[in-house]
DNA sequence: TTGTAAGCGTTATCAT
DNA sequence: ATGATAACGCTTACAA
């Protein structure tokens, strides 16, 4: 491999010529250049990133924790991270932010010891912790979680998203409305959004009915026995994530009720799962690639602090429809 | 930041002997290692990444290329791939391979200006161009795909897990099982699945029926009308994905043909989507986790070269059954 | 406009 | 068992 003095030599030049060239800074002659340029191709000179990150004392690289890699909302986070990171000429290291809050110490250090240039959290909140662990020349910033903190944060709003989710259901003509929650443990989601069901369905003078799930799959079959269970007459049930509410489509078709004419589902977030089911949920939409892209525009954007709203939308598929007459 | 030299003064030895202790080497007393031991903690000393991989001309990266990021199979083995990483100190450096192989060459440059320790390649071959591009130094390994060429990889052997699934078919006693290919540029997966299904309805004696798809939930539906075409009376469906899968059991119940009674899918890779239809797809299971990391494992143990086999499975859940009577 | 030289923080070689 | 010293490849004052 090449380095920047075999080019200077080849070039007659000194190091310091061929690295104002390369990184497109003035003081040379356009004669130079050219030969400097050539001499470039010739070898097939590249920068040595971890030589330059020593020396500037920061490269390229953006950190990306996720809450598990594999899941559909952060996949699709991930997706616009990744490719916003790509078109400005950054790196992406990934890592996993599992239960253990212990992992996420260790990938701060890494990514100090790096010198990245900034980190991005899915669905987590920025800790005093996680802010001393990166030191002060590191920013952090979280996307779909709504942190009121004053961090930087790309996200929905949450309550209000809930809260018109459920207005849509209201004017559909449902008053018998289920929630559905997430993990309760996750407060800065799964509160928000329940309280704004519950200032709707109160607005609305109707009776709240909760149960309580954990975001996946799996825990919509018994979501949905508790939500019978308070009232056996629900026309509608909001969960608070597609999976969930595929589960339920599917759970009350198991048990002969059809959706959405006997009862209307309604998902949230949007992500690729609303549709392997069907009917096809309806959902409240978070533009989920599009806040991965914002938050590395706006981690870069060194000035750009504080939180960041981002419109949420109603999708409106095959699972919702007015109550049974 | 304190550096190493830093921790050197504070114990009252050389930066020479700090590394030693530091890494493990051998050299130094019981009590200076005690020293130095408390001189790190005292000032929180990291080791550089950077500089020990300027020094060294290696670091503890792993370069990971899948094709979309957000995609149900990728994201299961980047799971595996990111949690072997991590249990071995390394950190995963995340790029896609679009459709556009100037990506892949992007990113494999970058790959090599970090000195990563090895890269991994999920769903595409390793092509001389990618060899190339990453020089001699960095072993590159590929998952997922089943590469005849004896490059380093892991994947199950696809002709004969297609083979196998079709006879699990064949056995509850279908003779009309129609096959829902991926896509056709994907030489080195879907052929491979088409041979095996082929092979195994000679043996039985039944005539073939194919349609194309795109392994994407999407081509799930046009795939079935296309089936159905060729044979109306079609009684097993076998889908090379399990999206394509789902999307044909969501399609057959709304055209009124019930699943598994009157109609049998079988999916292929066992993905998360395959639970989140009504009933849940039975299906040809890969070990996507296991083979993600059994790619770092073997990418980093470096004489362990060529491709390995890993074993396939079905897994029946409620979307096959024997054919009506 | 161009070159010289001093680091960035580490590890490896060679002494002692 | 330990230390001095020279790189690794780059950027950046400071000179010229």
């Amino acid at each position: 491999m090449a380095t920047i003095r075999d080019v200077a030599q080849r070039a007659g030049v000194s190091p310091a010529t061929v690295s104002r060239v390369v990184n497109g800074l003035v003081g040379y002659s356009d004669e130079t250049r050219a030969r400097v340029e050539d001499a470039v191709n010739a070898l097939n000179y590249e920068t040595d990133y971890l030589a330059r990150g020593l020396k500037t004392r920061q490269t390229s690289v953006i950190g990306l924790l996720a809450p598990m890699v594999s899941d559909a909302l952060a996949s699709q986070v991930m997706q616009g991270v990744e490719a916003a990171a790509q078109e400005r000429g950054y790196a992406v290291m990934l890592g996993r932010t599992g239960p253990k809050s212990t992992f996420i110490a260790g990938y701060l250090r890494t990514l100090r010891t790096y010198r990245a240039a900034g980190v991005i959290l899915i669905s987590a909140v920025i800790t005093p912790g996680t802010r001393q662990l990166l030191g002060p020349n590191i920013p952090v910033i979280s996307v779909a979680i709504s942190d009121k903190s004053g961090s930087p944060s790309v996200a929905i709003d949450d309550e209000k998203a809930a809260y018109d989710a459920t207005r849509h259901l209201l004017q559909l003509g449902h008053r018998r409305i289920g929630l559905l929650t997430g993990d309760p443990a996750s407060v800065y989601v799964s509160l928000p959004r329940e309280r704004g069901y519950v200032r709707a369905m109160a607005e609305a003078n109707c009776p709240p009915a909760t149960a309580t799930g954990s975001f996946f799959y799996e825990s919509g079959a018994a979501g949905l026995d508790q939500l019978l269970a308070q009232d056996p007459q629900l026309t509608a049930i909001f969960a608070m994530s597609d999976e969930m509410g595929a589960a339920v489509v599917n759970e009350l078709q198991k048990r002969g009720r059809r959706v959405p004419e006997d009862v209307s589902v309604l998902g949230f977030d949007n992500t690729s799962t609303a549709v392997h089911v069907h009917p096809a949920l309806s959902t409240m939409a978070q533009p989920l690639e599009e806040m991965g892209r914002m938050a590395v525009a706006k981690l870069l954007r060194s000035r750009d602090l504080g939180p960041k709203i981002v419109p949420h939308q109603l999708i409106e598929r095959g699972s919702t429809a007015p109550p049974p007459s």
